[in-house]
DNA sequence: CATCCTTTTGCAATATTTTGCTTTTTTTCA
DNA sequence: TGAAAAAAAGCAAAATATTGCAAAAGGATG
């Protein structure tokens, strides 16, 4: 007979790839009662992983919409040109400086860049994954906004996170976002994000936006801001040359790596 | 006969590949009785490489929770005395409430034990450890206060901590300090905790510390308040009946286990 | 090496948790 | 509406935990 534990973790991860699952099965597949498969249901349930049905269960899907979702699987793979596109962006920061990065995969890359080369830096932000980076350096001043926790992305977000930054002043923000465009300016997805990106550019003297070339002409549901308001977009080499002059031609700098 | 050192390591090894495993099952392998099984186990929990479940053991994983990476373990004092508040501690909670938690080992038993117990509930915290702890049931409001991050005891601080703290209403907080005196009221060593403290004091509805028998008669170098402010001191069972009966003669209310 | 002391171990009695079965109630669908 | 399937509730048996205790093992000391 198997632990509790490694049933709930079986059929988590079984209506990980199946989405739903009858009772009957699952009783059949881990080899106890169907009483015993209910009971585990009931436990997930309350752990909020899964909802029990009529016949079953099935798992409880992302409360932000699918785009969103689809997305974030684009996200992981371009992780050699966030890094190309981190490379190039802490190339900009001064040792001392405060410099403040929003939720997302490649201001992750911009903050493990930054824990080899600075020594003293102030940074505020309202990812998770960035502060566990970060946080291991007892040099580096940390500020985490606050507000309310998102365990899909492991960001925070929230008016009383967005309030937060109005007590600091900031000299780099780094923000990363789902798209960019000409016509929409920075868009995104993620709806709990977009407040925390608009504070964190207000509070900033220096704008940048760090975006792999596969953002640039693309547009998400949410409008940020336009273009006019972003003082940089840092990018990485594979930006069409195209692009690159059209964005120049509208006044838009943007750095890459020649 | 095999040493106790040795047999912890192949429980190690062992679980380092099997992720869980039944202590009947470790009693065959290592040619011991179940009841040494458990006591290895539980020597192996407080260590922090395992946790305990009906029926064995399941291996603790840093990769589960981007946060624990960044935790490094460290001896807990009067681990048991803590539980025993914790568990006497989340009677006190109703299904739904708002309750706020400070920083400390007392309040992450709390955590531990509510996470288990209740299906709804939202709570505002300090402490990343708190956090990383009720994030795995989805249904909980988990909001943070923002602020400074302290490394040494994965804490926020700092006035916008404390200011984020006035946006909420809460039912319940549980606090936890160093000590606790008639003559001196709630101390502490912790000289950012202090202020997170006594915001989260000002906000709740109902104000609970929780605190194990040895805190009590102690005094540490900074006041909080004295403790009239108090409603209830929950403490384990091992607190002397004298200092219990003092307590209640000067109108200070005390909750421990019968 | 005998003695004392501490720690560890296994055992037995007791308590707790988990499980599967039975019965009753609810839901589904024709 | 009514029959079949599923879920819930209650219960007893099995598995697992806990506690206290005595025996065994191991170490230190003279």
């Amino acid at each position: 007979m198997m632990l509790q534990e490694q049933r709930h973790k079986m059929i988590e991860s079984f209506l990980k790839h199946q989405k739903a699952v009858k009772a009957s099965e699952l009783a059949v597949l881990l080899d106890v009662s169907i009483d015993t498969v209910r009971r585990d249901l009931e436990i997930l349930e309350k752990k909020g992983l899964v909802k029990k049905v009529h016949g079953g269960a099935v798992l409880i899907q992302n409360t932000d919409n699918v785009l969103n979702k689809l997305f974030s699987e684009r996200e992981v793979k371009n992780i050699e040109k966030k890094q190309e596109v981190a490379s190039l962006a802490i190339e900009l920061i001064e040792e001392g400086q405060a410099i403040a990065l929003n939720g997302g995969t490649t201001t992750i890359e911009i903050a493990k860049a930054i824990v080899d080369k600075f020594k003293r830096l102030t940074v505020i932000t309202n990812d998770l994954r960035i502060l566990s980076i970060l946080g291991a350096n007892k040099h580096f001043n940390v500020i985490l906004t606050g507000g309310f926790f998102n365990p899909e992305e492991y960001t925070l977000y929230g008016k009383q996170c967005e309030e937060i930054l109005s007590n600091f002043n900031i000299d780099i923000a780094f923000i990363t976002v789902n798209a960019i465009s000409l016509e929409h300016g920075l868009t995104d997805f993620r709806i709990n994000e977009v407040g925390v990106i608009q504070s964190m550019l207000s509070r900033s003297k220096y704008k940048i936006v760090a975006a792999d070339s596969s953002k640039f002409e693309t547009s998400a549901f949410i409008n940020i801001c336009p273009l006019k308001e972003i003082d940089l977009i840092v990018t990485d080499h594979s930006l069409p040359s195209d692009v690159l002059e059209e964005y120049s031609n509208q006044n838009i700098r943007i750095l890459s790596p020649h």
